[in-house]
RNA sequence: GUGGCUGUAGCUCAGUUGGUUAGAGCGCCUGGUUGUGGUCCAGGAGGCCGUGGGUUCAAGUCCCAUCAGCCACCCCA
């Protein structure tokens, strides 16, 4: 083990990638507000007990995948390993039952203990919306359309695919589930190790097995459809015509699950090819019974959660970061007001740099590296005529302009 | 957690059947300019060859372990 390295599944977010990661928080923020989303923020931390009963004590990131640590008096805390669960607590906690529905975007990071693997980290980002207290199919399709809006506004929308699928109401998930079982169970020796384990867990996520032997028993297993009732075929049916008239294109995917029992109806995600296995880039769905799960009155809900990591990954263009005006004093007597001049750029608006040392070549090169746009040249004639010696660094022509004219002059450049 | 591939300069990579001072391009620094960047030319710095052990007269090269990254599974953003 090197402790000079970061602790496996954690990295460093330097200036270049950040700026990535920023557009894609930035573009998601002003585009869920154009919603109607506000953004808030929970802790990074919870009482164990939160993730427990909400993920349900069987799934994966319970049983392996949370970073638990004890505080004293054996209260154990988690690191959340994902945000709905926290905003559901502070939604209960702080009365927001009272003011619904509530609309929320949020970002931060998030902790699984998984192995890491490009566009999968332990310490990772997410954007997250909720959409707390609406239980008609309009808010699956207004949550999706954001979803759909905020892909088109990063320039991703032909990169990616929509896939939906519905979980029904508890009424017809637990009809559905009991026919797998019973279905499954018949071939309980042919199912492979990792299916033969979901049968108790989590019989749903045998759909979705890429075992080949799994496959052949999965072409002739029970269809959700036939055990859909008719309110939640309806539902259904509500949340498609709705995506229809806004023009978003899906594919129905009938193995597209979530295994947790407060999932209800429907079941999304937005994936892309690009990423290998990674390729679920913004995925989400309607739990109308998570609030309850938690000891809460009874919130219907839907939200997705989106990776920034794995959306900063297929940015085409990284984002350059501001051209700045540098100043460049020429001489020792320069020195002092070019620091002023510096400041005063700077409170009328302008990014501006003043290097901290070198000879005038020094330092127009480094203005070129920090792909300046002007440098201001400002030396012993300038100061006496009360100027600046203003060059363009991309056409190289230059001009004295008097210091109260600058700002106006500064600000025409394109 | 399971299986596989890979670790050489800041970055991308070369390094022969094990053989003497480990190389290139890019980047970085200095100079060619007393007040003028990008281009060009010259010079320079920078490597516990991921880490630890082993085999050998000799290891960047072979073996073992370990750490990390990557790929697939599991699961997921």
């Amino acid at each position: 083990m090197n402790s000079l390295q970061p602790v496996r599944g954690t990295r460093d977010i330097l200036p270049d990638e950040m700026r990535r990661h920023r557009v894609v928080i930035e573009t998601a923020r002003a585009v869920a507000a154009r919603y109607g989303y506000h953004e808030m923020a929970t802790p990074v931390f919870e009482f164990t007990e939160v993730f427990k009963r909400t993920l349900g004590e069987t799934s994966d990131v319970v049983t392996k995948e949370m970073y638990t640590f004890a505080i004293g008096e054996g209260e154990q805390v988690t690191l959340r390993p994902e945000a709905t669960a926290g905003v559901a607590r502070a939604l209960i906690s702080g009365g927001l039952t009272q003011s619904l529905p509530l609309k929320v975007f949020y970002n931060g990071p998030m902790f699984r203990h998984e192995r890491p693997q490009k566009g999968r980290y332990r310490q990772f980002h997410q954007i997250d919306v909720e959409l707390l207290g609406v239980a008609e199919p309009l808010a699956d399709v207004e949550i999706i359309a954001l979803g759909a809006d905020i892909l088109a506004a990063l320039g991703l929308g032909q990169h990616t695919t929509l896939e939906l699928n519905t979980l029904g109401d508890p009424e017809s998930r637990k009809a559905y589930r009991a026919a797998l079982v019973e279905y499954f169970s018949a071939y309980r020796d042919e199912l492979s190790d990792d299916s033969r384990d979901r049968l108790t867990r989590n019989p749903l996520r045998i759909l979705d097995s890429k075992d080949k032997g799994d496959r052949q028993l999965i072409e002739h297993a029970p269809l959700f459809g036939d055990y859909l009732n008719q309110q939640s075929r309806d539902f259904f049916a509500g949340v498609l015509a709705g995506l229809d008239l806004l023009g978003i294109g899906y594919t129905l995917n009938d193995r597209l699950v979530r295994g947790l029992d407060y999932y209800t109806h429907t079941a999304f995600e937005f994936t892309t090819t690009a990423l290998g296995a990674q390729g679920t880039v913004l995925a989400g769905g309607r739990y109308d019974g998570l609030v309850e799960t938690m000891g809460g009155p009874s919130v219907p809900g839907i939200g997705w959660a989106a990776g920034v990591e794995r959306l900063s990954l297929l940015l085409a263009e990284p984002p350059l970061p501001p051209r700045p005006i540098v100043v460049v004093p020429v001489g020792e007597a320069a020195q002092a007001a070019a620091l002023k001049l510096t400041q005063d750029l700077r409170h009328a608006g302008f990014a501006v740099e003043l290097g901290y040392s070198g000879n005038l070549k020094k330092r127009l090169q480094r203005a070129n590296k920090m792909n300046a746009r002007a440098a201001l040249l400002f030396g012993e004639e300038e100061l006496a005529a009360g100027s600046a010696t203003l060059r363009d660094l991309d056409s190289g022509e230059q001009e004295l302009v008097s210091l109260d004219r600058l700002a106006e002059r500064l600000s025409r450049l394109a």
